[in-house]
DNA sequence: TATCCTTACGGAATTCGTAAGCATG
DNA sequence: CATGCTTACGAATTCCGTAAGGATA
């Protein structure tokens, strides 16, 4: 048994227990994963695939067991690379962040560059993507770090630790009939066409709910993932926006204007996750005091 | 890196820091294991070990480190290869008992009579040692289960269960004085020799913390390991004994009389234990149900 | 001088990629 | 017949054991 047997049943896995696909994914050759994978099943005694043919169909309960364990063999290896890296240079490498977009555009830049102040040396590398698809990241450790409103806390597998709290606001175009009102209530928001985030992202789920909760439905007429697509077709006059409060700022989008509510949207909660059991660099463990706010000394 | 490296590393370091040593336990020469462990040196960019000239002296810090994480990868890998032969051969296999030579002697073999009738396919190994080197086997993953009274507990790597309460009792030999008083007290007791367990077995700590809080100071002319030997030596009249009650059989030790005692002794506790982490195949899990008295079904 | 780690080198075993075979839908 | 796993085989790599070297107490 050796590591490349167990990365290549863990790619195969991934990889819908296609091994052609999981073959180009490790840069090697589809017979020798089918090889590696037959003597691993020799050597555990064990069949791991269900055969249709040739075909792997679906793992056994046999092999579902193995690949839980062997997941965890792997990280505990690639912990092993992480604390030599920690320890052979302290204060250099590479910062692994995947985000969403609100995340990475509003959140993260001044945390980032108080982390760049102290930690000159380390590179910063920044995945984006849906909140699943941030989770799936840190999952996978294909980073270290996800930060996003959603997803996070349903994975059993990622530690999640709140890093900021907020609320949604409400944008108009500066000469929107809204602008100059001291605040709205929702029923008189739902009147108007609304642009916000897609359903998967920054609470959006929590935003309809609290529409439903007043029997209100909204028209929803542009979706997007990202705070300036939606802040642009605001500005087009597409409609009213509600956006993440960070993601406004006066002084750069002069041509919008927030317009206070009456009644409150729910709060919702930032968090930021690292997979479990995973070794944390010196500097990791600084970003992630950094992000939830506790300090480190 | 290979899980051979971390097999070398975790086997130097258990022969402490002796490379020779270690590959006679590995069966293999030593300049292999020179030569992994400074590969694993190069690959990981860290200096494990503290060298004086070309001794190794002790681990570095880093080094302590990474022998941790190394002891989880290769717990894991042998959960792979458990849980394989779980599945393959279910009812078969071995079931590996570490025991101090009471609970050997005089606990197991009813458990072990009934763990046959429904596994008699499995093979049994039973090894015996001092608690502290029962504490060792399990945690060295030697044997899968540890019993003992003392000992187990104090290893942070063990989770152990509560397997049976005990108390001491008095034997004397048929022909004497004690043999015919209904019962004695512990200051008469400490008038005589004395012949008990040595002091790492089978709560003989807690015999003599029982004499000491009513200021008695018993001669102890005999110590074993073993509750044979002791009601041998009992029997040839070198002095009365303090056995684990389980240990006297009328009918087996017709030579000895079991006398009461008016002072209770402090009641003891034998432990199962386990390595934390470990991986227990089905027939081990009916094992330890069976000795800590809990249904599985 | 005895112990113990390191270096050097030749042979054995393992691993990989290419090419060809074969089963399913 | 397109996709996808298996088998076969030669080449490259890796790994190991023996022998010799060097450092410490």
């Amino acid at each position: 048994m050796n590591f490349q047997q167990l990365r290549s049943l863990r790619e195969t896995v991934r990889r819908g227990l296609n091994l052609t696909s999981a073959a180009e994914a490790l840069h090697t050759s589809q017979p020798a994963l089918s090889k590696q994978m037959r003597e691993l099943e020799d050597e555990l005694g064990v069949t791991l695939f269900v055969r249709h043919g040739k075909k792997y169909t679906q793992l056994t309960e046999a092999g579902e067991r193995i690949v839980a364990i062997a997941e965890r063999v792997l990280a505990e290896a690639d912990n092993l690379k992480r604390a030599g890296a920690d320890h052979a240079g302290g204060e250099t490498g590479t910062l692994s962040v995947a985000a969403t977009h609100t995340q990475a555009r509003y959140l993260l830049p001044k945390l980032l560059a108080q982390f760049r102040i102290e930690y000159p040396k380390v590179r910063l590398s920044l995945h984006q993507g849906s909140p699943e698809q941030v989770a799936q990241m840190v999952a996978h450790g294909d980073a270290v770090f996800g930060m996003a409103t959603e997803s996070l806390d349903r994975h059993p597998s990622l530690e999640t630790f709140a890093a900021y709290r907020w609320r949604h606001c409400l944008v108009v175009p500066a000469a929107h009939a809204l602008a100059s009102a001291g605040s709205v209530g929702l029923d008189v928001l739902a009147a108007h066409p609304l642009i916000t985030y897609s359903p998967e992202f920054a609470g959006r789920r929590r935003l309809d709910a609290a529409f439903a909760q007043r029997g209100l439905r909204p028209e929803v007429v542009l979706e997007a993932i990202d705070s300036d697509v939606i802040k642009t077709y605001v500005a087009l006059g597409f409609g009213v926006g509600l956006i993440a409060e960070i993601a406004y700022d006066p002084a750069r989008d002069p041509e919008l204007v927030r317009v206070g509510l009456e009644d409150a949207l729910p709060e919702n909660v930032a968090r930021l996750a690292t997979r479990r059991g995973v070794l944390l660099r010196g500097f990791e463990q600084r970003f992630l005091a950094l992000v939830t706010g506790v300090a480190t000394d």
